[in-house]
DNA sequence: AATCAACACAACCGCACCAGG
DNA sequence: ACCTGGTGCGGTTGTGTTGAT
């Protein structure tokens, strides 16, 4: 037995949206808040699919989003986000405050990529147009796999593939931070429906800025508590996955780590970027401290990028 | 001025995931 | 364990705009 459609096609609009659509769309949000894009089109007497609300409100209509061109450092950010998780634009996105995922999305088919085809570079693997055969190290939460086809297709694989060389012991902190930082922010910015809403059963959450980020930030250290004693799986398979202790003082005091937190996420990749791992523990079986087998800088590979 | 191609981006579609029953 | 509904994501398509001829 096949799923009932999202909506009745029949009677729905398609195409560009009007001035009063959106106005419509706007109002509602605006005293019911997000979510049970199901039954929103009905309720705010809209002819329109609720996914096709939900698009029109998150890409569009939202108040919080940057309007005009990228800018150089977002150009930078998005290629290097990109070449550590591929096509995963929402994970994207998530640094880059303001922007939408189909923005980005569009942005790299219509500019990154092009750019990067000028510069010799395969905009899928990162790597030189003309590299023929490579290595590369796959990693999963739960099994591991070395490639020799160098064949990287980020987009379809669940996996990330990466190479490094010449890591240093404090990258892998940092890599790690970086992982649960993107999800931090994936969580912040993805539209989240606030518990109001619903419990609510989808009338006005009634909060203010300022507390739905408080809670937010609530429901984030909720989801981690939940995780507890748990490998936090992002997908991202860049390190070692971080332990409860690692992933803690990220939100308080002014350890090392939460001040690397603060930095300019450009700024954080570009230490990643540069830094260095082994490859044991970049498989997870060591943890902050590089094992006695990775001293001598055998068996490193080079994470790639231009 | 008209036509066409290339480009940019909004919107759609299908699938996957997750939670709840 | 399975089914269903709601939602989100990524790939693709459609359409309006701009530039070249």
């Amino acid at each position: 037995m096949g799923r009932s459609p999202c909506c009745e096609k029949a009677h729905t609009n398609k195409g560009a949206w009007t001035k009063e659509e959106d106005q419509r769309l706007i109002d509602y949000i605006r005293v019911h808040g997000e979510g049970c894009w199901r039954s929103l089109p009905k309720a705010a007497g809209l002819l329109r699919c609720g996914k096709s609300c939900r698009l029109r409100w998150i890409n569009y209509l939202r108040p919080d989003l940057k309007r005009g061109n990228f800018t150089d450092e977002e150009d930078e950010l998005i290629i290097k986000l990109h070449s550590l998780l591929g096509n995963k634009w929402s994970l994207i996105a998530g640094r880059l405050p303001g922007r939408t995922d189909n923005e980005i999305k569009n942005y790299w088919n219509t500019h990154i990529k092009r750019k990067l085809m000028n510069q010799g570079i395969d905009p899928q693997t990162h790597r030189p147009l003309n590299e023929k055969t490579t290595t590369t190290t796959t990693t999963t939460t739960t099994t591991t796999t070395t490639t020799t086809t160098g064949a990287v297709k980020p987009s379809t694989n669940r996996v990330t593939q990466l190479n490094f060389e010449n890591a240093s012991p404090q990258s892998i902190s940092e890599i790690n931070l970086l992982k649960s930082n993107i999800d931090f922010n994936y969580s912040n910015f993805s539209p989240i429906k606030t518990e109001s809403v619903e419990e609510n059963n989808c009338t006005s959450s009634g909060m203010t800025t300022d507390e739905e980020h408080h809670h937010r930030y609530h429901h984030h250290q909720e989801r981690e508590s939940s995780h507890e004693n748990e490998e936090v799986n992002l997908e991202l398979t860049i390190a070692l996955a971080p332990t409860r202790n690692e992933l803690t003082p990220r939100y308080s005091s002014n350890t090392a780590d939460s001040k690397l937190q603060q930095q300019a996420p450009y700024q954080l990749l570009e230490k990643i970027v540069t830094g260095t791992v082994c490859t044991c523990c970049q498989l997870g079986s060591q943890r902050s401290e590089m094992c006695r087998n990775c001293q001598n800088s055998n068996g490193f590979y080079r994470y790639y990028y231009y």
